[in-house]
DNA sequence: TTAGCTGTTATGTTTAGTATATAACAGTAT
DNA sequence: ATACTGTTATATACTAAACATAACAGCTAA
């Protein structure tokens, strides 16, 4: 798993180790059961405190993406496949919000969203399908 | 002008207060050369500090939203509205990214984000023409 | 069993950002 | 002058984030 962390983000940095996490679970690279890195050793390789490593374990765990076992380590939880797609979702839906808040403020109708959308999907390679 | 903020937020009092601005601004609701509300009685109607809503006026001004002058106040600034469809454009621009993300991670296609908008779409009462 | 990994907990410190209060000063307008 | 505007300086309080250090506890393989 790569993790790259800025600290002159304004996202806190175990925000940034959480969503990173999130993302391998949820995109497949990491496996249920699979063993993450270790507090200290994911510490160790990003610099940064064991304690703030810890901290996004900590969360993980309250959102039930990992499972943490004292002495053994922490490992991805058994997924609640349609749970985590629903999140997906929601997530996608705060975006399409915001949007169409936007859009109703100024006055932008939907074809010049997707516009928008088709000029992005093709700068990023996103086939629209 | 209608400002609402939360203290309960976990965004700043004063960038609340910049984006209510920034958004009657550029919904017309403020016109060019209008008098905002003064530092100190916007201040005692949110019953907040001065300081605070100086800080908002302040980087309002640098972002060229608004301009002040000494002893008579702060006034909208003659609008470039090429610039300011321009930002509008770039925020939907974020969101549209950030929906392309999420969607190439976990195989999402453009049908089904098209769903997730019309079904936001009708929530919001936005008119898909 | 012990060494060396794991995670846990406690304590204290530092820093940056946000927000506040108060006071004094400066420009504008009537 | 008075009463509005904005400006500046100083000091304080609170919080979140991140850190360092130390000591403790569970697991496992040599």
């Amino acid at each position: 798993m790569n993790i790259i962390i800025s600290n002159s983000s304004s996202v806190p940095i175990y925000e940034q180790i959480k969503q990173a996490i999130k993302t391998a679970i949820l995109s497949g690279e990491l496996k249920e059961d699979e063993n993450l890195p270790s507090v200290r050793n994911l510490a160790n390789d990003l610099r940064i405190s064991f304690l703030t490593v810890k901290k996004a374990y900590d969360e993980l765990e309250e959102e039930g993406y990992i499972k943490t076992i004292q002495g053994k380590g922490s490992f991805v939880a058994p997924k609640n496949i349609e749970l985590m797609k629903e999140e997906r979702r929601r997530e996608i839906e705060k975006h399409v919000e915001e949007i169409i808040k936007i859009a109703k403020i100024y006055n932008i109708n939907k074809s010049e969203i997707d516009d928008i959308f088709n000029y992005i999907a093709s700068e990023e390679d996103f086939d629209i399908n």
